[in-house]
RNA sequence: GGCCCUAUCGUCUAAUGGUUAGGACACGGCCUUCUCAAGGCUGUAAUCGGGGUUCGACUCCCCGUAGGGUCACCA
């Protein structure tokens, strides 16, 4: 067709290998190439690339699945969702790959590897001792061997088709280049009967019409061998877009597990939300071009632009985290919040969290985790529980320590709470209510007793909003209980 | 060693030939304040180096330097 059909649908993919925890750099990846698909009503498929049984650790697949669900990364496709194109597991496509291989032979583009193990080693020792790059094709068996049936006990290798300098264009980098070095007789089935990631990933990606393969940078050099393979197989290759590394702190390297690196559910479990971690990760290697820092995984699926990807890598902060936490805690509903908290609290502490305890709560946490902390030991709320160990000279204002005064300032008080009814006892009405007392005799004079007497702590909430929190009742009963100490 | 890629505040980044090099995190100060936070205002802080091209370079070119990637029956 001509430039005018209309273009078509963007699909694009995850395809991670089943071997580990997810972590940071995966999720980004997966990020990216999901807000691609969804900024333009396209495709996302999620694709397990399990084609080393040897490495494969068991759970990784549902651990995957939970990590992108956690995020809001939904898949259209994926392992117990498979596509028109079948399987999206490699190892349930095993059939596939086997017709491609047996069309490169019968095209004479692929042939079986003769040389054993060591023979292959001696070869790659040699080149070695040159300070050259190994390069199989120069050892290229001779036209007879070639031609040897394939029995599926030796490994397929790609015969390839062209040599010479590779040119692609890459929609972050721009246009790419590589000596013909980097083009190799690589393997594309193991003598296991699996294929390698060179060969599978590209079957793939054709036979579910992927457009857009956004991967990290290690497979900028592999590159001209994948070229070779699209000619050989004669597919149009998709857009390539290489996404820019998630360093570690000291710029040097890739973040990876060693510098650690988190299974990406640690995150979850410490009480950061989704949305803060999308919102992170789509920072890091991508701008909005405006000056917007909090983004919803909504805002980023309308405003997300390949074009705007970088180049250079970037260091994953935590005090951003905390700070992007804070912000979209800060933006869910009470309602929100109290679900969202849920599975941090124990029953007994999800009692303390009401309508009152609430704007405390989420004005005081970084991560949900912290939230039962805020109601043991000296958390911010640990005053609702029972407080009558405080030591008396707590009262005492530091400026002016006369227990006479602070005595006589809390029976005041206490007469003046009395006045306001159990309906319209609000920090409002409470401050107001006090306000020309405390006024007049000293803020620091009046207001240290009174939130000492009724929190028990030298650091809390002020007194209104403490005195709100207990209720009418409980805050007369500990004032009591405080000119009591005085005595 | 060959080939390839990258380079703006401590960190994430903006500025695709003309800005006092902007914003955010972190850090400091001030304000607010009975405490701790939060909040508001504000400050310190960057174009890796050297050559070009140009009236003018963070931006384009060259040479360095530094860092990274890759050269598997791993992905």
């Amino acid at each position: 067709m001509t430039s005018e059909s209309s273009p078509k649908p963007i699909v694009t993919r995850f395809a991670p290998s089943p071997t580990g925890m997810m972590h940071i750099g995966g999720v980004r990846t997966a990020l990216f190439a999901y807000l691609l698909a969804r900024k333009n009503k396209g495709t996302f498929i999620l694709r397990i690339e399990d084609t080393d049984k040897e490495r494969e650790v068991a759970g990784s697949i549902q651990h995957i699945q939970d990590s992108l669900s956690w995020l809001g990364i939904e898949w259209d496709f994926g392992p117990t969702k498979p596509g028109p194109f079948g399987s999206c597991i490699q190892s349930e496509r095993l059939d596939i790959y086997k017709k491609y291989a047996l069309e490169l032979i019968a095209k004479g583009l692929a042939y079986p590897d003769p040389y054993t193990a060591e023979e292959l080693a001696t070869f790659r020792a040699e080149a070695d001792m040159a300070k050259k790059p190994f390069l199989y094709r120069n050892h290229r068996p001779s036209e007879e061997l070639m031609k040897a049936p394939w029995d599926g006990t030796k490994p397929l290798r790609l015969k390839t088709p062209t040599i010479g300098r590779s040119h692609w264009h890459d929609a972050v980098r721009g246009d790419l280049q590589a000596g013909e070095e980097a083009q190799d007789d690589f393997i594309i089935i193991k003598s296991d009967g699996y294929p390698t990631y060179n060969f599978a990933h590209i079957i793939d990606d054709h036979e579910m019409g992927v457009t857009h393969i956004l991967r990290g940078e290690e497979f900028i050099s592999s590159t001209p061998k994948y070229i070779s393979l699209y000619e050989a197989l004669g597919f149009t290759p998709p857009i390539f877009a290489t996404l820019p590394p998630i360093l570690r702190d000291d710029k040097t390297k890739k973040l990876g597990k060693r510098d650690g690196a988190k299974d990406i559910l640690e995150y979850k479990k410490e009480g950061y939300l989704p949305e803060a971690m999308t919102n992170i990760l789509a920072l890091i290697g991508w701008n909005p071009g405006t000056e917007q820092e909090v983004f919803t995984m909504d805002d980023l699926k309308s405003v997300f632009d390949i074009s705007k990807v970088q180049k250079s890598g970037g260091v994953f902060n935590e005090d951003k985290l905390a700070w992007f936490n804070r912000e979209h805690i800060a933006r869910l509903s009470d309602d929100q919040l109290i679900d969202r908290l849920k599975t941090f609290l124990t029953p007994d502490q999800k009692k303390l969290i009401t309508h009152r305890t609430l704007p405390l709560v989420k004005e005081k946490i970084v991560t949900l985790g912290d939230a039962p902390k805020l109601f043991d030991g000296e958390g911010e709320l640990s005053f609702i529980h029972d407080i009558s160990d405080y030591p008396a000279d707590q009262l005492l204002w530091k400026k002016n320590p006369d227990k006479e005064i602070a005595k006589k300032h809390l029976r005041e008080i206490h007469v003046q709470l009395q006045t306001i009814s159990d309906d319209s006892f609000t920090p409002e009405n409470i401050k107001n209510t006090v306000w020309a007392y405390v006024e007049a005799h000293g803020k620091g004079d009046v207001l240290w007793p009174f939130r000492v007497a009724v929190t028990g702590k030298e650091k809390s909430p002020d007194p209104f909003m403490s005195s709100y929190i207990l209720g009418k009742t409980e805050a007369l009963k500990r004032i009591d209980m405080a000119v009591a100490k005085l005595a």
